[in-house]
DNA sequence: ATATCTTATGCAAACGTTTGAAAAAATTTA
DNA sequence: TAAATTTTTTCAAACGTTTGCATAAGATAT
C-alpha cells in the first residue's frame, strides 16, 4: 500500500506560495496574520486534512507530553482502576498515557524503560514484575532516575529504592482481616500466600503473622501456602489444607482470586463456607460481592492511588530545585460480607 | 526539578573535537571509522548514559513503529488476552504497543485517534466504544482511513465500514449455548443481553433467537433482558425473571459476569443451579471454571484475535497496492460444565 | 617525487515545525 | 512626496540524527 505522505505545512505553503512560517502562524491564529490569508489557509489545511506533525514538535520543544505506567499485567481489578485513577489525572492535563505490560518478565520489563527513555517519554509509572524481584536486578531503574525521568512506584516496589510511590497499606488491610477472623471465633487460620518477594505478598503475610501473634495464637507452618495470586494456584494448596490432620477452620487469602478458588474446593469436601470455614479474600474485586456466599475482602482504593501517583508526578515536575521523593500509603477497608460469618 | 538535558551526538563531538557524523557511525559500528575512535566513543557514550533520541529517529525516517490499541475497557479477560496476542506477534518485530481505554466515551475515543495520527502511530486496533455505537459518528474513523493508516477491528465492529476486522463468532457461540440448554432439556431459555446496539450483544441474541426458532421453541418478550455486562447489571434482571409466573428454567448470559451475577441470585431464591435452572455464560473467563457449581460457557480465543489482527496489519502494511480488506472470524468453543447439566 | 589507492573524517541536507528578528509591503501622517 | 508608522511576510536557526558525497590524510606503488 503506497501510503500516501501526510500533508505537511511545507505543502500548504507551496500551494499558497507563501512561507512556512506564514502558514504556521495562520494555523495558530497568529494575530500578526492577515485575516484573508488566515482564513483561506484554515480552509485549505481542513479541506486536505492537515494534521500537526507532533513527532517534529516533540523534538523542537523536547516535550513529548507522554508518560507511561509500566505493569506486570492488565487482567486485574485492581490494576485497572489504578490506571483509571492515573488517567482521571492526566488526561486532562494533556498527558498520553503508554500502557506497557511486562508481563511478570524483567527482561521486557527493561527493554520497555529503555524503549520509553529513548522515546523521550516524562515520566514512568512502575510496578515492578516477578522476575525482576526475584532477579534483584534495578540497573534499568537506576537508569532511569540518572536521566532524570520521574519515576514513581505504584503497588509493587522496591522498598529500598529511592524515589516517590504510592503505595496501599497492606499490612494493615492483612492485619484487620486476620484480627477479623479471631474475633468472629476462627482458631485455625490458614494463609494463602501470595508469591514469595513480592512487597504485597511479604506486607499481607506479616500482617497475617504479627496478628496471630498478638493474639496469642500460634502460627502453624503447614497453614501457610504459597500461591501465583490465581485461582488456579489455589486449588491443590486448598486441597491440602483440607487433608491436614487438624484443619484450617478460617483461610485467609492473598487474594480474591485464591479466596474464591478455596472456596470452590471447600464447597467439593461438602465444607460449609462460614459455618465450617471462614474465608476472607483481598481487593474487594466486583465479583467478590456476588459469589456464594459473597466474600468478606480487604477493599484497597486502586482509583485513589492512581490519582495520589499523578500528584507525586506532577509535584516532581513542578518542584523546583529542593524536590525530595515521597512515600503516599492509602489505607485499605475491610469489607465484612458473608463468607465470615460464623454464626450465618 | 532542573531536569538536565540529556546527552547528545554532538555533546559527544563537543568532547572528541569531531563532527556528529563521526559519533553516529562510530556508535552504528559503521566500517569506515577508525577502530579506536569507534571504541573511545563507544566507552564515552555508555558512561554517560547516552542514548539515542528515537523522537528525531521518527522525524527523519518518517517512521515510529509505534502502534495503538484502542480499547473502551480493559478489565476483563477477553481483551486483556487479544493484547496479548497482538504483542506476542508484534512486540519481537520492533513495534511498540501503545494502549488507549476509552471508557466507552465517544469524545475520549475520537480524541485518542486523533493524537494517534498526529503522533504519526502506524497502525490501530479498535475495538468501537459503547458511545461510538450509539452516536453512529464515525467520521473519525474516516480520518484515519483519509491518512492511509491502517485500522483493524478487533471486537466491537462497524459493521458497514471498509476495513480489516478480526471478529469472533459470537452468532454460532450463543447458538450452540442455547442449542446445549435445549438438549440437556431446559424449556424456558432466558437471555441476558448485552447492551444494544453493540454487534457482539446483537449477534449473541441473534444466535439465541434463531436456535429457539430452529427448535420450535417460543420466544417470550419477558425473558429476555438488558444487561451492561458487568456482574451488578444480572441482579435486578434476574430477580425479575424468577419472579415470573411462568419462570424460566435456564438463563444464557450475554457473558460469564452476568451469569454469575445470575447464580447469585438463583442460590438467594433457595433454587439449585443446573438442576433447577440451567446457566450459560460467555467467554471462558478464568473464574468460570471455580464458580460452585462451575459455569457453562462459551470460550472465544481473545489471543488469536490478537494474533489474527496483527497477521490482517502486517498483510497491508506490506501489500503492494492492489490491497483489499479481510474478515476473519474465528470460532468459539462451547465448554459444558456443571451449571447446564440437569441431572447432574 | 608523483600518481594511485585506502582509510578516516567532515559537510550539508533532510525530516516538520516554531519563533525572534529582519525585511518588505501597505498605510498613515506631515 | 517623503518620512514615519503599522501591518504582514520572510529568513534563518533550532531540535537530534543519519547519510551521500566530498575531502583530507596516510599508505603504497610507480
Amino acid at each position: 500500500m503506497k501510503s500516501s505522505r501526510p500533508v505537511t505545512i511545507k505543502d500548504i505553503a507551496k500551494r499558497f506560495n507563501c512561507s512556512p512560517s506564514t502558514v504556521s502562524r495562520a494555523l495558530n491564529d497568529h494575530l500578526a496574520i492577515n485575516e484573508d490569508t488566515r482564513k483561506n489557509i484554515q480552509e485549505y489545511a481542513l479541506a486536505v486534512g492537515y494534521q500537526k506533525n507532533e513527532v517534529s514538535l516533540s523534538l523542537l520543544n523536547k516535550r513529548t507530553a507522554t508518560l507511561a505506567v509500566v505493569v506486570p499485567s492488565i487482567g486485574h481489578f485492581y490494576e485497572t482502576s489504578v490506571i483509571e485513577g492515573l488517567h482521571a489525572v492526566l488526561q486532562p492535563m494533556g498527558y498520553t498515557l503508554n500502557i506497557c505490560v511486562t508481563n511478570e518478565n524483567y527482561l521486557l520489563e527493561k527493554e520497555y524503560l529503555n524503549k520509553l527513555l529513548s522515546n523521550r517519554i516524562e515520566g514512568i509509572f512502575l510496578s515492578v514484575s516477578q522476575e525482576t524481584y526475584d532477579s534483584g536486578h534495578y540497573e534499568h531503574l537506576e537508569q532511569v532516575m540518572q536521566r532524570q525521568t520521574p519515576l514513581i512506584f505504584i503497588d509493587r516496589e522496591f522498598e529500598d529504592f529511592e524515589t516517590s510511590r504510592a503505595t496501599v497499606d497492606d499490612y494493615h488491610g492483612a492485619y484487620a482481616a486476620v484480627e477479623h477472623l479471631i474475633q468472629v471465633g476462627y482458631k485455625q487460620i490458614a494463609h494463602l500466600k501470595g508469591p514469595n518477594g513480592l512487597t504485597v505478598s511479604e506486607q499481607r503475610f506479616k500482617g497475617y503473622l504479627d496478628c496471630l501473634e498478638k493474639y496469642n495464637m500460634p502460627v502453624r507452618e503447614e497453614l501457610i501456602i504459597n500461591t501465583n495470586f490465581k485461582v488456579e494456584s489455589a486449588i491443590v494448596p486448598t486441597k491440602r489444607l483440607l487433608e491436614l490432620d487438624t484443619p484450617p477452620d478460617a483461610i485467609f487469602g492473598a487474594n480474591d482470586q485464591v479466596a474464591i478458588g478455596a472456596m470452590r474446593v471447600v464447597k467439593d469436601k461438602g465444607l460449609r463456607i462460614s459455618q465450617d470455614i471462614g474465608l476472607v479474600g483481598f481487593d474487594n474485586s466486583p465479583i467478590s460481592a456476588y459469589t456464594y456466599p459473597s466474600l468478606t475482602t480487604v477493599g484497597r482504593p486502586g482509583r485513589g492511588i492512581g490519582m495520589e501517583a499523578s500528584r507525586l508526578f506532577l509535584n516532581q515536575v513542578n518542584a523546583s530545585g529542593d524536590f525530595i521523593h515521597e512515600s503516599i500509603v492509602l489505607p485499605t477497608e475491610l469489607i465484612i460480607r458473608e463468607s465470615s460469618l460464623k454464626l450465618g
